[in-house]
DNA sequence: GCCAACGTTGGC
DNA sequence: GCCAACGTTGGC
């Protein structure tokens, strides 16, 4: 019985958290905190283990999709929302009931070379990405099989 | 419920 | 550093 993967684009800026980072992580692993938008914490409340990630590098010269992680804890909450001196923190969010979820995901390969935001607005298959949407801004978005599928075929 | 003000994201 | 696009907040 097969079971239905779903595809994600997650970004991050590379100052922050590299794909190298995660790559050289405690068992290749990270947990994603830090999400503060109710749409990215939706969608990370949809994932499942095993769903695989794009990895993006925004805010980085050249902005790029630089490798695949995938799911390997599904959502719960985010201690970073609880922690006063966390730039993350939200005085807002009770501990009853978390406002903000987190997921963990493993580093699973890097591209031979960065598929950049402009090589990939020149592919017409992807003109529907989330990513490419003017103005679009989600850090945590979901892809479709075959944007999935094209991107992979870039590689 | 409207909307102005503000803060953030992220490409350039 | 600039600024367009977007999300959130809060006064009314």
């Amino acid at each position: 019985m097969t079971q239905t993967r779903k595809y994600w684009l997650m970004k991050s800026e590379p100052s922050a958290f590299s794909i190298d980072d995660l790559m050289n992580a405690p068992a290749r692993t990270t947990c994603w905190d830090g999400v503060r938008n109710y749409q990215a914490r939706n969608f990370m409340r949809d994932m499942a283990i095993g769903d695989q990630v794009l990895f993006y590098h925004s805010n980085a010269d050249p902005p790029a999709v630089v490798g695949i992680a995938e799911i390997v804890k599904t959502a719960y909450p985010d201690p970073t929302q609880f922690d006063k001196k966390d730039t993350h923190y939200d005085p807002q969010s009770e501990r009853s009931s978390p406002r903000w979820d987190m997921v963990d995901i493993r580093h699973v390969r890097r591209f031979s070379r960065p598929l950049t935001l402009d090589q990939l607005r020149r592919e017409t298959k992807l003109k529907k990405m989330v990513l490419l949407r003017k103005g679009s801004r989600l850090s945590v978005q979901p892809v479709s099989p075959k944007e999935w599928e094209h991107i992979l075929s870039l590689d």
